[in-house]
DNA sequence: TAAGATTGATTCCTCAATCTTC
DNA sequence: GAAGATTGAGGAATCAATCTTA
């Protein structure tokens, strides 16, 4: 982190940023609980399991941490989880003797298939439901921004 | 039928919300790192002690633990940490003998305010530069709409 | 019985150190 | 030496159980 000198901020971002806290808190919390309840994988898995399955290929660990919102030493230990489930694997790169690719099971995507659902309903419900498409639209591009500055997204 | 220009964003809850878990951890990520490196005091300290400022008379721990992003465990542990540091002090309510109220010390006065100058210029640096003053102030609005359906705000 | 607050055990998550391979 | 991945240790946050008082 680069220090610089101290700039007046516009009172307005400390009053958004405020407002993210409280709405990133909230509806976490009850798309979480709601995944935990009814769906068959926590959200951690299903987030994994995720970009498992939208990268056909396998992912090196790497890249997989690099795609979650996750340290690498989180992602490792629930790639481990997933696989000890029976809901990933986990194979070396033949290439790279350093390397593994993580992909996802058939079961892996049968529980995928069963928790999304949920999933989408919870996020609909928890978060979605409050906001009409333009609300919706500003947010993605606006909070995209802001992910895209520090080389997220 | 009109058309939308390439570059609008999807309007699906679902981006929208995947948008804003990027930005929430990349941006909460360097706001803290910022203010554990430059702050007096540490993100979680920070958060309660400006609410404890907030609220002139003292907060019962409930109260307290509402206002926070965090669970009436985690807060009565943190304001045990800042009346050891000696930045806050508890007082049992001489009405209601179940009762604690938190309050704010001068030493805890001075530590915020030597800390919310870097937290303003971290917020800013990190969240509110990548934002136009119509990107906060829609951010706001919206967001505000999400956590006060959860009964936050 | 219920509400406010704390404690103990447990999970979640990360950092620093390590191991292996390039 | 540097990069990919894992392990050990410890901090952060929560849940369930407990204690006290209303």
């Amino acid at each position: 982190v680069d220090i610089e000198p101290l700039e007046t901020a516009p009172a307005d971002a400390l009053t958004a940023w405020r407002a993210l806290l409280l709405a990133h808190s909230a509806a976490l919390r009850a798309v979480a609980e709601e995944v935990r309840l009814r769906g068959r994988v926590s959200l951690s898995w299903y987030d994994v399991l995720l970009e498992l399955d939208s990268a056909k290929e396998g992912l090196r660990m790497r890249d997989l941490a690099d795609r979650v919102v996750l340290s690498r030493t989180r992602v490792s230990r629930l790639v481990d989880e997933l696989v000890r489930a029976g809901l990933a694997r986990k194979t070396p790169d033949p290439a790279d003797g350093r390397v593994f690719h993580a992909s996802i099971t058939a079961e892996g995507r049968a529980a995928l298939r069963e928790t999304a659902p949920v999933y989408r309903a919870a996020t609909e419900r928890h978060f979605g439901a409050h906001l009409d498409e333009q609300d919706q639209a500003v947010l993605t591009r606006t909070l995209l921004k802001v992910a895209k500055a520090h080389g997220r997204a």
